[in-house]
DNA sequence: TAATAATGCAACTGTCGGTTGCGTTTACAG
DNA sequence: CTGTAAACGCAACCGACAGTTGCATTATTA
């Protein structure tokens, strides 16, 4: 899996080219890379096929990319973005709001794939820094909303707020990998009022808020 | 991956041997399957290395187990035994027994990596048929359990009994795929009680039963 | 304790991920 | 438009390793 190759040699003449083909195949390799990492995982990804299926010859992808983990790595970093949720006061509503963006910014298959590897985390140090990386991101962005709804007083003072952003997520994401198309928006309504719902009850404080 | 080795030559004078070494080979060679799925996963799992560290030779291996899904399957299959929730007529109290159960059979890595490949799905024809397989037996089970709660009136009519074993087995296992150690069974009491006090508190039929 | 099932050992092989050199295409500066 | 060199395609090559095979050795079981 270790490889010697050296990239591609920094130009020592005119510039470095960004734009037409060059940008046709970055684009294509990284589309197909994340696709095929939904379908077999970070260990059994085949540079070859990547090739073949992006329709660019594999030199190309090992000239730019000598080790497997920095083509996943470059290709996990070029489309992730986190967009953490609003604040509208309404609790329930802005947390299923953000799972339903966070679920149908790609195609399902995409969303899925992702899912797979940060839930699997054990493919290459390189990658795995990135996925926990994001997920922390992901998992902060989220309890810092709910730690705002628990000194509001939206939630009772007792919850342990980690242990919901677990079940959200996880509940949310088990629909994605188990169904074949992406949870509709009334599901993940579901999920959300079911799990904020319950935290209320079990946790409720003594006198109650407000 | 195709293996067209011959398995061992069926005894043509004496009978099968059961006992002493062959046993021997054949337990430590499921457990160091079993664990190495967890860390390595079907795709990566190299039969050189299961061999060496059951202190086995991999020739043995490969001619029990001529191909490599064969030896996966076998192992699960030796492993796996579903036991469906008790009914003592308490909905919580059975739930988180029966996950507190499941998730303590193994050691909670090999219970891990049992987990993370329930969830990847993505390996052999022959392993997966299994793993769904067993997937469905736990659901249903739970589902069963259910079932009999809302015909009972413990959950509401309109509850979507699948959307919650989902939900909470989702839960449960992201915390045995996450964190260090097994959950505690007051963590998993938790999870259960949460979401199923959530969800009767969403389905609440309109005239209240009982 | 003898017969033979099962394992160990070591050498071999075919496949495939990864590499290299060279000719071709094409982005981009002038 | 044109020349230059950056980026790509192609095809042959290499080395590692999963998977095999034959024979010697061990130890189950009748």
């Amino acid at each position: 899996m270790v490889s010697r190759a050296r990239r591609l040699p920094s130009p020592k003449f005119g510039g470095v080219r960004t734009g037409g083909r060059s940008a046709r195949v970055v684009d294509r390799v990284f589309a197909t890379t994340l696709q095929m990492l939904g379908e077999c995982g970070y260990g059994t990804l085949r540079i070859d096929e990547v090739a073949t299926r992006a329709g660019v010859n594999k030199t190309t992808i090992y000239r730019r990319w000598p080790v497997k983990s920095q083509l996943v790595a470059a290709a996990l970093e070029h489309y992730l973005v986190i967009v953490p949720p609003r604040d509208t006061g309404d609790l329930v509503r802005d947390l299923t709001e953000n799972f339903v963006e966070s679920v149908s910014r790609f195609d399902v298959n995409v969303t899925r794939g992702l899912l797979r590897m940060i839930q699997l985390e054990q493919h290459d140090p390189e990658v795995d820094a990135i996925l926990v990386d994001m997920r922390k991101s992901v998992l902060s962005s989220r309890r810092t909303r709910l730690d705002l709804a628990v000194k509001r007083g939206e939630l009772p003072r007792r919850t342990d707020v980690v242990l919901l952003v677990y079940m959200l997520s996880s509940s949310v994401h088990s629909q994605v990998i188990k169904l074949e198309q992406a949870p509709s928006a009334a599901r993940i309504a579901d999920i959300v009022g079911i799990i904020i719902g319950g935290a209320r009850a079990r946790w409720a404080d003594v006198r109650a808020a407000r």
